[in-house]
DNA sequence: TTGAAAGCGCTAACAT
DNA sequence: ATGTTAGCGCTTTCAA
């Protein structure tokens, strides 16, 4: 900027104010201006003028996973309101990993983002403290914090969602329902139990443990928790898979049963029931049901929310709990022994 | 930086010391220096630190969506290695949009991040040559850059694989096989279109352009592409499809031919063969003959060259080529009127 | 309409 | 072992 002063035969200052369009500069003198910046290649540093300005335009968003299209449909949908409001987006991903997650988000607040998105992997924020009383604004996505400090809160409606998904194989004629699901420690996983819970209740149905299996979603796991539900004495006739991986690993697990074994729920032929929690790509060709939630939705509420904040919005912390939608495809519209 | 130093009775630069963890500081004093650091909730602004010592310690990434699996993938692998290396990422869809892959790189160079790594989605890169001859380091993934500056380049090998693809066609029995594919002004789609042709070439078929179908990826532009091919007089008896989106939109519209209509190649009582260029999610389940590209692959080798650029490597540009694999599943083993 | 000076928060280079 | 000074590239404030 000094060179293009020399070159232009200005100050600096009025450089500065051909640069960022700022009334009040001859049209002549704004003319050599841009004439010396052309020639010299002058780009402005935006760092710099940051550091100056005390604000960065850009915000941190840390999810578990870009890989999974769960996070990377968010993180699209938090892309383009950030572009849409001139803010550029740091992304990282934690794998689950709590540390992975507090360094990230350090890593993001010493570069003093104006904001960031969590989708927390672990469940003390106390970290985050300092932060927020620095004046970094953030929301969860997904998941609610843990210990630390309150911040405006996006989820699904889990439990309403699994409800709903189980009372729909109960009004199908099911009786014996299993759940299949995540780590009962991860936040989502265990509010979707508590739907599947609450659909039995409302039934009056039992709920039996051993028809409940949780824990990481590998394929090995899955499918064995299957073969073992499906192979028990007083088998279930339908499943309730509590994520998308989950549902997808039931599905191979039924696949690697071969032609003579049990089959999953079609609309002809079928004898195993199946909803879903989280709707995927090729569902519809699968004509597997499932209780869908809305990634893009996530997204874009919280990151509306963020800049609401950054606009000097100071209410309350706010929770917003997005609704989910049961899509019926005939995997979960079979009635038991069909 | 100042109030710490205050606060421990030492100088700006004794404090700067120890949050570097440099030698040659008495520890008696680096502790008083760090309880003030603690009382005071003292974080360093990495984005002041980055403007004087000219490197940001960040790099940008555009590619054409996050939410496309294919992308997520690479992100991920890009990702991993720039927090390997303690650098930042921005990340930024461009949607296929070359005024929004400007913008972002631009932006992105506005913040003088160290490097790029580009998934272009025009073939103008004249914009970028001030910013490279400014120090700023590039690698395109996936596809080649347009006019502009010399860059490495990361591809997958398109023609050799999308080859490979239509000679299993061929080897297994084939003679009238359908490209369908994305716009031939994209680069990928065009040089699989070559592979197709040489594969054709060297068995010494005919390229008939009656049986090539390329446009963009939307449902209905596909559906009645495949529709017309396999109805018209002397159809096909096996489809390639140019990308992962194409084939699943073929599926599609070969699961709305319903009961009675033509049937996707199965190993048992099939009609029409399939193979489809880049892998996807539950292919294995829907048996389906592809050939898999390797997009986490393609981010971490882009990644690597672009770390090797930013410690000084100043060889002349790289092209590097990944190799694709065929995966049989089913679909593309299926002989003609089988 | 234009400019001079100060300073954002830090580190490099050079004292002491 | 510690401190001083200058300056990264910009904007803010105030003055002309």
């Amino acid at each position: 900027m000094n060179d293009v002063a020399a070159e232009a035969g200005v100050a600096l200052k009025t450089v500065s104010r051909v640069v960022n369009h700022e009334p009040g500069v001859n049209t002549a003198t704004a003319e050599r201006v841009q004439a010396a910046i052309d020639r010299l290649g002058y780009r402005r540093n935006d760092g710099a003028r940051t550091l100056r300005q005390g604000r960065t335009a850009s915000i941190g968003l840390v999810i578990e996973d870009v890989a999974d299209p769960f996070y990377s449909g968010l993180s699209r949908a938090v892309e383009d309101i950030a572009l849409g409001h001139d803010y550029l987006v740091f992304t990282g991903s934690s794998g689950e990993s709590p540390t992975r997650e507090r360094d990230l988000v350090l890593a993001f607040c010493a570069r003093r983002v104006d904001g960031l998105i969590i989708v927390p992997a672990g469940d003390d924020h106390e970290y985050l403290t300092p932060e927020v009383d620095a004046g970094i604004a953030a929301v969860f996505a997904d998941r609610p914090p843990g210990t630390g400090p309150e911040a405006d809160t996006v989820l699904c409606d889990n439990t309403g969602g699994s409800r709903a998904g189980v009372h729909h194989l109960i009004a199908h004629g099911h009786r014996r329902i299993a759940y299949v699901g995540d780590s009962p420690s991860i936040f989502t996983a265990a509010e979707r139990l508590e739907g599947y819970r609450q659909a039995l209740s409302a039934a009056g149905l039992p709920y039996d443990e051993g028809l409940v299996a949780m824990g990481p979603v590998d394929q090995g796991r899955v499918q064995a928790d299957v073969e073992r539900l499906l192979n028990s004495p007083d088998p279930p006739t339908a499943l309730f898979t509590g994520n998308g991986r989950t549902t997808v690993a039931s599905l191979r697990a039924f696949a690697s049963f071969g032609p003579g074994g049990r089959r999953l729920g079609e609309p002809h032929g079928a004898d195993v029931a199946l909803v879903g929690f989280d709707d995927f790509e090729l569902a519809d060709l699968l004509k597997i049901t499932v209780v869908a939630q809305d990634p893009v939705g996530l997204g874009r509420t919280a990151a509306e929310l963020l800049f609401q904040r950054l606009s000097g919005d100071e209410d309350a912390p706010r929770r917003v709990e997005l609704p989910t939608r049961l899509i019926d495809r005939g995997s979960g519209e079979v009635r038991p022994g069909a």
